[in-house]
DNA sequence: AGAACACGCATCACTACTGTTGCAAGTTAA
DNA sequence: TTAACTTGCAACAGTAGTGATGCGTGTTCT
């Protein structure tokens, strides 16, 4: 019955794109974040013409808004896996893994400001992403704390909240050289250790 | 010209509300502050609907949308502003008022959620607020440091951000009793001045 | 070269939200 | 009690954003 389509994969293979078309889309994608990292509600009028391109073929590309953003999200998200695991979080020593988490994962924030939005989407796909990371990030305090790092009674789900937060933090200032990236994933891992305090009282 | 009003304030007095008006615009807030905080692009129907009023009486209340967001901003502000005002952070012991100002603004920051939107709302007696609140934050930790409490070369911006960002973190939770937010007070506290790790290699 | 595909443009239909008005019925305050 | 005020209701106008379609022209791929 099924026409004769030669290794089809399982349930629908969504189409090859011609190269301009994917172009387009990575264009298309790349304007979205720009835009809507600053105007999170523009209208697609404005990501087509920031894309230089008519607002139909936005909605040629993505079949509505939502299957936009949930696309950059997905991207956005790609890309953060990325820049987790190419730290080594389970096998590099706490410490350097720590900071080359860090900074990795402040390039992709500043460069996917909207697509990383701490919004956590219901697109299963990115869900599942985010906690594969978050399991990670647990994994690597784990290892941080017995290896004498953090505090042997710190409370590690406290503690990556922390570390998150520090991160959106600093990913506000924007860091454009590496030196700069650098020097913010220094201080935040600094920061996240000691906090601001002078030591506290040597413990008898 | 002018008709005979007695003792008529400077250039407009807004007229005073009867008091089931005044009830209404408080209803109003509340519920626009519960609504929003959930879904802020919610329309006003909703809104309306969870205070209990019919949406025509909203906009009778508050010309716009705009209009509704700006007063709901200036009434948790001015909370906010009370709030750490009352932890008296001029004269208070730093590591008392840190403490206090802490709780208190906890408290605030988690039954106003959306009012207390980190968006620098644009209006200017909003802005004032929370710049002054700023300025009094900076001199706290000025004094913090002067007393030993943070460290003599501390980055007191950098502080402060990293202080805004453990105190929205914290308020994530939502603690719902005084103790809950004494413990999340003591918690902020103590990671911005210590972090989560171990103490540093004790200076020679 | 030619078939298939992609784009811009003009146009339309549809929906959701905003903001307004007039009036009848209820509430407040003197 | 009575005048002023407030609310709900119903109806309306206006706007903005979304999403779809058809066609002429240009691009890609074979």
């Amino acid at each position: 019955m099924t026409p004769p389509t030669p290794r089809d994969s399982p349930p629908a293979a969504p189409k090859p794109l011609r190269a301009d078309a994917e172009r387009t889309v990575r264009t298309i994608l790349e304007a979205a974040e720009r835009v809507l990292s600053v105007h999170p509600t523009a209208p697609m009028e404005q990501i087509a013409e920031a894309a230089g391109v008519a607002r139909t073929t936005v909605h040629r590309r993505f079949a509505s808004r939502e299957a936009l953003v949930t696309a950059l999200s997905a991207w956005a998200t790609q890309r953060f896996h990325e820049a987790v695991e190419s730290a080594r979080p389970d096998t590099a020593p706490p410490a350097v893994a720590l900071y080359q988490v860090t900074a990795n994962v402040l390039r992709v924030k500043v460069s996917w400001r909207f697509g990383m939005g701490a919004l956590p989407t219901e697109a299963p796909e990115v869900a599942r992403v985010h906690a594969e990371v978050l399991a990670t990030c647990d994994r690597l305090f784990a290892r941080a704390r017995d290896v004498g790092l953090f505090r042997p009674d710190a409370d590690l789900e406290w503690g990556r909240r922390v570390y998150y937060a520090l991160i959106y933090e600093a990913a506000a200032e924007a860091p454009d050289t590496d030196d700069a990236v650098d020097a913010l994933a220094g201080r935040v891992v600094e920061t996240l250790l000691h906090g601001i305090g002078t030591a506290p009282a040597p413990r008898g």
